[in-house]
DNA sequence: ATTAATATTTTATTATAGTAAAATTCATAA
DNA sequence: TTATGAATTTTACTATAATAAAATATTAAT
């Protein structure tokens, strides 16, 4: 029996560290005091622009306490920062490089498409890819839709980019940002194959 | 005083609807829900992978109760996706397209490099643009370093990366992501211009 | 060195997140 | 239609975020 108590005891205080452990792994109170002076504002400062009182800010800061998500938006807006950007996802820092014989080819089932992956792996916050279509084809049988946005220039060829029930017609040089979230589809239109670089966020691979 | 005593009563209220709007207008608790059914999660399910109760899941995702980072970072763990993406940025629908000819140019202070704005303009999650380097010379000066990561691939030419301490070596075709709060330089080593196209998130001009 | 002003941290208290259990709702099978 | 089991919501309680005020630390001026 008094081996039972102690060992809940003990549980309970780990649960407790665990808990300001994740913050202090996700560096969020360090990050706003570095944000914070580099803004050159004192903690009186941000607690009048954020609404919230010194005292959690100091406490956040030095990560003795957990934070709202509501608290941390305000914190965001009187930092003049968006809240995501406080999240960070860090990447390996050995394998950087793709050499143009090196890209990695994703396939698609229903498409002759190709894309190339122009980052080492998909563990980054951009996934980098180079589109091949040839002329008539498209990069889908249907228009997709994922979370997020993308970004495209056309190197080489004509593209046409269905958009919900709009269309764009892309020459080369022209680039797009489009919010992915709606219905999209890319179709080679031209008489030459169709070469263009995408930037999606977040990777949806 | 009678009048007095409405009067703070009134703002208490206030106040109190005020903390579950922000969190409302972030969609917060639709977004988890969405997620949970997409992935055919029960509530039960959910708060057995994250650790945290079936009745607080249910609340936060009728925008009920506020969430701490900490919980809110279980649920993205269970739901198997990353924190920052449940803070979305949405672009402007009406406004694309840049064409060849219609490209913003960044002019630098202190490098004859030239940037290439491939977006309508910088609210979206992704900076994407065209660099333009003369032989012998550099995007800056000095190594830089901001927030986030960027990834890029040269389309002609030849550039020396050099990040931290360390240098690489890019030829045509040769794509790379870096971790960019590591202070970093591109130089075109080669003999004919460079160009390369970068996409960067977050945003950093 | 001392003093005063300001900035930050700590403390005791209040407000709200988070829980366990009960109540209610929902879906399905007979 | 009813009964049952599972899923979700609600409620009363516990744990922790967030506050106001007090205590302490820091900085700049003399």
């Amino acid at each position: 029996m008094g081996f039972i108590k102690n060992r809940i005891i003990k549980i309970e205080i780990k649960l407790a560290e665990k808990r300001v452990l994740e913050l202090r792994e996700m560096k969020l109170g360090s990050k706003i005091r570095d944000l914070r002076k580099k803004r050159n504002m004192t903690i009186k400062e941000l607690a009048e622009q954020s609404g919230l009182s010194t005292g959690m800010i100091s406490q956040i800061e030095r990560d003795k306490i957990g934070i709202s998500v509501t608290s941390l938006w305000k914190i965001s807006q009187a930092l003049g920062v968006f809240i995501g950007d406080f999240f960070d996802k860090k990447i390996c820092e050995n394998n950087l490089i793709v050499k143009k014989n090196q890209r990695k080819r994703i396939e698609l089932v229903n498409s002759n498409a190709v894309y190339e992956l122009l980052t080492p792996d998909l563990s980054g916050k951009i996934e980098f890819l180079r589109l091949v279509i040839e002329p008539g084809e498209s990069n889908d049988n249907e228009k997709i839709s994922h979370d997020g946005e993308e970004c495209g220039i056309v190197l080489q060829g004509k593209l046409l980019v269905k958009l919900g029930e709009k269309e764009y017609i892309l020459e080369e040089g022209d680039s797009i940002r489009i919010d992915s979230t709606i219905p999209h589809r890319y179709i080679n239109i031209g008489d030459i194959t169709s070469i263009s670089i995408w930037a999606i966020t977040p990777p949806k691979f």
